[in-house]
DNA sequence: ATCTACTGTGTAGAACGTACAGTATTAGTG
DNA sequence: CACTAATACTGTACGTTCTACACAGTAGAT
């Protein structure tokens, strides 16, 4: 039996049992709390462990006991921040996994600090072992095998991941180059422009001139997700129509 | 006409001209290069102002001559990071996008501090956007429009970068939880076991139950890898023939 | 009642990013 | 050529941030 790291167990809801000492004050679950309200209203930069300590009322050096390092932290917020998933409803897998990566994605897009997180994926707690859980049932309806079920789920979570971190670039304008003054996507597209040497871009110096940048007639954000996740959900079609066929031969 | 940032103006070898005090003993190129060199050996955490500096031979406050922030730096180094993409060499758009995406995979696995980078993507620099060239470039043989072929792009390199982040964490153990010696997908799975409620998590256990997360037969990375990519580009071509049949009727 | 494990505090230190003032260096100007 | 002014880099200093460590108080165990 593999030890469980301390924070582990306290993210799955183990707090330690009644131990000899004064009663604890605080819970994993209020600090974690603490600090995503403050990410929510002055993004990752502006949690420091000072600042969680303070907001819950506690000396900077009380969060150790419950946190080994700031990084673990910003872990265990990675899953805190995650709401329930979508009820299925009674839909088919696929419209549930159009709904579940909408709201994959819809998530990220209401906390941008998510994306800004080192690498989200694989320790993943409660919440967002619990979406994973759903996405697999949801597969379950159809006659892939388990790893493929995964590999499924792994795209579409990547899928969420990049449309959220670019639609969140185009419009409200990261950090970093953007400091500038550049926001939104005509903006990106004049400086892409500036500085475009067509010898070495031609396809992509084609597109600008094109005006693919700009806003195009009837064209929404959401349409540009769906296609991309529809071109996902058409493979997955396309695998378990193979699937079949090759199960009757 | 926008101003160009300075520091966009010589990440496209826009050094400026010359002026009038003393004569430059650094570029942007330089600095980068020994940046990056610092975080492949130490990551990124290993990357500090003072530690560039030193490796280049120059006071700290020096850098800051070409770099407004050390966000900046980082900026620029995912750029810097980057090699030429693969040659097209008469490869189908299928076969290259392969290739293309495989290679970018490749990238973020040797230089894992990219992964680790706060939002890789729309302020890319000269390199990058040679990659978009050239997967644009590819699409050119199909009947996509701009929009489409910039949304398979976008899912592509999402692929990429989730299956890179999985397979890195999987392996070489990444940080926060797993400094207590979790390191594969083993113990991984292990850990996992211990703590997942078959009540809430019916589909994860039972999958865990099958084995999912150990080693089986004839497994390997890269098996995982094609089937997600060819996932996505089944799903190209599907529209693809879509888009065939409908231009007839 | 005593022991002892435990919780939260206070202080202190190391590392880091960067603002600011100063010094040396060079191109332009008369 | 002499002078001016813009520039590259240095040195110092300050504010933050994370965290190690020693301590005081608390409450279950014996």
């Amino acid at each position: 039996m593999t030890e469980l790291p301390p924070v582990v167990a306290r993210m799955w809801g183990r707090e330690p049992g009644t131990r000899r000492g004064p009663r604890p004050r605080l819970d994993l679950a209020t600090i974690t709390a603490a600090a995503i309200e403050i990410a929510d209203a002055d993004g990752l930069a502006g949690v420091s462990m000072s600042g969680v300590a303070a907001r819950v009322g506690v000396a900077p050096m009380a969060l150790y006991r419950y946190v080994g390092s700031k990084d673990e932290l910003l872990t265990v917020m990675a899953d805190g921040a995650v709401p329930p998933p979508p009820e299925r409803d009674g839909r088919s897998w696929r419209d549930y996994l159009v709904a579940w990566t909408r709201a994959n994605r819809d998530l990220l897009l209401r906390r941008p600090w998510l994306l800004s997180l080192p690498g989200l994926d694989p320790p993943m707690g409660p919440r967002r072992l619990r979406w994973l859980d759903r996405a697999l049932d949801a597969l379950g309806d159809t006659p892939l095998d388990d790893g493929e079920r995964f590999n499924v789920v792994t795209a579409l979570t990547g899928y969420a991941l990049t449309d959220a971190t670019l639609t969140h670039r185009m419009s409200s304008g990261g950090r970093g180059l953007d400091d500038a003054g550049i926001t939104g996507a005509a903006d990106y597209g004049e400086v892409l422009a500036e500085v475009l040497d067509p010898q070495a871009y031609p396809a992509l110096t084609a597109m600008m001139r094109a005006g693919l940048l700009r806003e195009s007639e009837g064209w929404t954000e959401d349409a540009d997700f769906r296609f991309g996740l529809d071109l996902l959900l058409d493979g997955v079609e396309a695998l378990i129509a193979r699937r079949a066929t090759n199960a009757g031969a």
